[in-house]
DNA sequence: TAGATGACTAATA
DNA sequence: CTATTAGCCATCT
């Protein structure tokens, strides 16, 4: 049941599995810098599906990966909202209310 | 091939 | 501040 089927290269769903990876503990990126970082600046959308459809967060701290404005994904994409605040506390990430502090765990992938 | 979907983002009201 | 609209584009049906 491999569900990706025609990813052409899947070269971009390996890439973001890799960026992903590299995200420092305690750190966190967006879904858009992903995108920018793999020049499909727009692919924001398929960068989340990617991180949907790799099903892995053992391997790929998809936790590390928020909105552009800092707040989490969905609850439905972690099986509990509080379950990725949890991860990010867990590793130093401090937050804003509802979101992450962004301007001090902001990583952008140079 | 065409239409619908979505773990996005930015702009607008 | 929140809610809605529109644009985006790989993937799905």
């Amino acid at each position: 049941m491999e569900i990706k089927k025609r990813t052409n290269e899947n070269n971009f769903f390996e890439q973001v599995y890799e960026v992903v990876k590299l995200i420092p503990c305690g750190k966190v990126t967006t879904y858009g810098e992903i995108a920018k970082f793999l020049s499909r600046p727009k692919c924001a959308r398929q960068v989340g599906w990617a991180l949907h459809n790799n099903q892995s967060p053992i391997v790929v701290p998809c936790h590390r990966v928020v909105f552009a404005d800092g707040s989490l994904s969905p609850a439905f994409a972690f099986g509990g909202e509080n379950k990725q605040r949890q991860l990010l506390a867990c590793e130093g990430v401090t937050f804003n209310e509802n979101k992450v502090n962004m301007d001090k765990h902001f990583y952008r992938f140079v």
